[in-house]
DNA sequence: CCAAAAGTGTTATGACTACACCCATGA
DNA sequence: TCATGGGTGTAGTCATAACACTTTTGG
């Protein structure tokens, strides 16, 4: 979302805003949260939330911000993915948009339904509805981000429970990838990588042998990726 | 380098920036181009060439605007970096920089003092100056693009001459990277990641054994790193 | 004792490191 | 023929991929 006051001149000033890429896991899928537009030319077009920043607030803040007012809820942790500056990228005016990639921990979120909107709503990345200004790139340059990250950095555990078994963990890792995963080499690879760490716990919800449960080795997504 | 003019009020509206950080190889080591500033509280400062974006101008539009003007030549290639946008970052007012990472070819190119800077020239990475802003860090973070970049791209083929021998490819590395490598290993990682295709010609100005010429495989700086 | 998911080890293959000598040329 | 840099192969180590059975629990 940018330029929400349609007074923003076309080629006066640029003008700047933040739309953020949330992503969630559902049981099966991954999902993206976005928000109907109400506005010509996008009348019922979905967007990435977003807004411009105020005159005194970081592009951080102003991330926070927003996704207070359409979530209710502060996420824990983000990051900038890109800046997107074409200059017909919005009709409404000139507006660049930096992009954040923020991984969230569930969908039950409460949504807030502004007056500027129709809906805010929860979609399968696979099953993308159509999409206001150049916001298809955006969530796929998200897509990409997290999925890369996913390799070296313990970036899922922002996106399940703070305690986990290693199924959950794998399970995460596949709806993303949208791959299977060799439970052994699986184990392996993020034990060799210390991205996580085990706890005393067990989970003994199910009726079958419990799992031991682990937590994220740092609260930082840390890149364990090292550059020799 | 940011609010050029000292209209820009601080806190009424935050206006947009690109800044680059501009590579080139010396016979011995990386350099940056950066410009002395003459304004207060920056006089004598250096700093990354940038400009404020135009109002129907790109980011990329601006880059090459930007380049033009202090360098007088246009890159071959450039990549976006990361976007700077605290709120204090400008002491003359709100600025939200893009920063831009330019790998060049040749440190022969043709530098234009205008008048709002003191001066333009190529540092030594290992010895900078004192810098303006938080042009450090957009450095820092230019440096550390270039170098995890060298791992899977051919972006190191961008700032030597066109076609060249492997010892000059290696020599790039070892510059950038700051350390030296293994000719054999060298070799057979370059040509397993296919980053360079050989031609038909030698090298034949020195007074030894002619090393054959090599070319980039591709005009793209390609991502040769496959994500499994 | 059965169903269900947890947990675990080995082998083969490909990548990376370390390392030393012969080759082709111009002077 | 010498000085200079060009060019090449092998052995050891480590990461990755493929693959199946035993364990623990609740019902």
């Amino acid at each position: 979302m940018k330029s929400t006051n349609s007074k923003t001149n076309k080629y006066k000033h640029a003008v700047i805003a933040v739309d953020t890429v949330v992503f969630a896991l559902d049981k099966n899928s991954l999902q993206v949260l976005l928000i109907q537009m109400k506005k010509k030319p996008y009348t019922k077009f979905w967007a990435a939330p977003g807004g411009l920043i105020g005159g005194a607030e970081s592009l951080e803040k102003a991330v926070v911000r927003v996704l207070k007012n359409k979530t209710g809820m502060a996420p824990e942790y983000f990051e900038q993915l890109y800046t997107f500056g074409d200059v017909n990228r919005d009709p409404f005016g000139r507006v660049v948009s930096v992009a954040y990639l923020v991984p969230l921990q569930n969908l039950t979120i409460k949504i807030k339904t502004s007056g500027q909107y129709q809906d805010i709503k929860w979609f399968p990345i696979k099953k993308l509805p159509a999409l206001a200004y150049d916001h298809r790139a955006i969530i796929s340059k998200g897509l990409e981000r997290l999925r890369a990250k996913l390799e070296y950095s313990n970036i899922a555990c922002k996106m399940i429970p703070k305690d986990f078994t290693l199924t959950d963990l794998q399970k995460a890792y596949e709806i993303i990838l949208d791959k299977k995963l060799d439970k052994r080499n699986f184990r392996k690879k993020i034990m060799a990588l210390k991205l996580v760490k085990a706890t005393k716990n067990f989970d003994t919800s199910k009726p079958n042998r419990p799992a031991q449960l682990f937590v994220a080795a740092s609260s930082q997504v840390n890149m364990t990726r090292v550059l020799s």
